[in-house]
RNA sequence: UCCCCGGUGGCUCAAUCGGCAGAGCGGGUGGCUGUUAACCACUAGGUUGGCGGUUCAAGUCCGUCCCGGGGAG
């Protein structure tokens, strides 16, 4: 059976969860590992390598591509798929965040969000209706509702305030799209902030409608790693067990292993690519930063158990010497390999998964980044 | 030989009228969670070319020597 919106569950073991999500440009394994390519690219990575490594679904933007260079251009160039030559799924988030994180330049009404462009200073409006309207001419295959996310720190009040007018929008994109419609899938987004009951009634709220998953938005905004986790346990076994569960920028190897494990399917976060950027790589060693002194004659592979291009071909005494002159190789290899290490994780937990042995697994990943 | 300009952290250079010697880069380290991030932060590092003088106080003013650059002869 292949029909986008199709989630099949293969194996379960505890509450973790292995799946197939059909969409109109693939089927994509879970648990599974996203990509960032916020600006209609993963930083610094070509499509063929991320083919390589194993990658089933990029992220985009709507808030950016919305600006520059524009959803209709990209319309015009045949839709994402064509325009960044990537032919397997897109996941575009809403922009909900981007006003989230761009606060003070922007006006939340009942209508939508009002903001300023950061790169002119133009003002918009964003409402529910139009970030479909952006996401369906780009060609999206997975569409997050806008939503909007709260600051830590948010007060009761206005926290209950905002996950209603959160629901109150992902129900108006679900008419601007309705179930099943030209394809294309459309998540709803829960909120609620660090209380429970409001979770509880934001996810009781969504589910009661007919959307094609259901993410965990509003974590990893600066709460501490207990408290992510506690919502992270608290919300995946309320969302329904027949959708998937998307954990909205999370996170490090062991978030995502508390997230798979608690019943998360799908996971995205600039972290593996913004790290390898900043010189931090992932690896089965535990966490490297080349720019240390120590690997200035270090001739070994980044990662000797890693397979992927950077560490079968360079040492971290050259891996170091191009990210301390600043090369833009150096981009490219740290991030291959970031990626590349993120996807194998996920897809080795999704063996895991299959061979009902996940605890051994996570417990694997936690015992390279033990505090 | 004379004239002019200069000598300050590893490098390139700031420092008001004489008033707590700084920056950028480089060095060492940390951070980064639905990307405004090839970014941000912390830290080490000084006999201000030498010697003497004036002054409450000198990188700064005076004398002298050394070094570098330019010019004249």
């Amino acid at each position: 059976m292949h029909r986008p919106g199709y989630f099949s569950i293969t194996a379960v073991d505890g509450a973790a969860r292995a799946a197939l999500l059909h969409t109109a440009h693939g089927v994509a394994p879970t648990p599974i590992f996203m990509p960032v390519g916020t600006g209609a690219t993963v930083k610094a990575v070509a499509p063929d390598d991320l083919e390589a490594i194993g990658a089933h679904i990029v992220l985009a933007n709507t808030y950016h591509l919305y600006l520059r260079p524009g959803h209709e251009l990209v319309q015009r160039r045949g839709g994402l798929h064509a325009f960044m030559a990537w032919h397997k799924p897109i996941l575009t988030d809403s922009g909900g965040f981007q006003v989230f994180s761009l606060s003070g330049l922007r006006t939340i009404l009942e209508e939508g969000v009002e903001f300023r462009s950061h790169l002119d200073g133009s003002k918009h409006l964003f409402t529910p209706e139009k970030a479909v309207e952006i996401q369906r001419a780009l060609g999206s295959d997975i569409m997050m509702v806008l939503d909007e996310c709260v600051a830590y720190g948010t007060d009761y009040a206005y926290t209950e305030q905002s996950l209603e007018r959160t629901t109150r929008w992902a129900i108006r994109s679900r008419k601007a799209h309705p179930a099943g419609a030209a394809d294309k899938m459309l998540f709803a987004i829960t909120q609620g902030g660090f209380f429970k009951d409001l979770r509880a009634r934001s996810i009781e709220q969504l589910t009661g409608h007919d959307f094609d998953g259901f993410a965990v938005g509003g974590l990893s905004v600066g709460e501490s790693k207990n408290e992510m986790h506690e919502f992270m346990d608290y919300c995946a076994p309320l969302l329904p067990a027949d959708k998937p569960r998307y954990l909205m920028g999370v996170g490090t190897p062991l978030d995502i292993m508390h997230g798979i494990a608690a019943g998360i399917d799908m996971f995205d976060c600039v972290l593996p690519t913004r790290n390898a950027r900043n010189g931090t790589l992932y690896t089965s060693l535990g966490k490297v930063n080349i720019r240390r002194k120590e690997y200035a004659e270090d001739d070994s592979p980044l990662d000797p158990a890693c397979p992927c291009y950077t560490c079968r071909t360079f040492s971290r005494a050259y891996l170091r010497h191009l990210y301390a002159t600043h090369e833009l190789l150096a981009y490219r290899l740290n991030s291959l390999h970031n990626l590349s290490y993120f996807l194998a994780m996920t897809s080795g937990a999704r063996e895991a998964i299959l061979r009902g042995r996940f605890a051994a697994f996570r417990a694997g990943i936690e015992a390279l980044y033990a505090a």
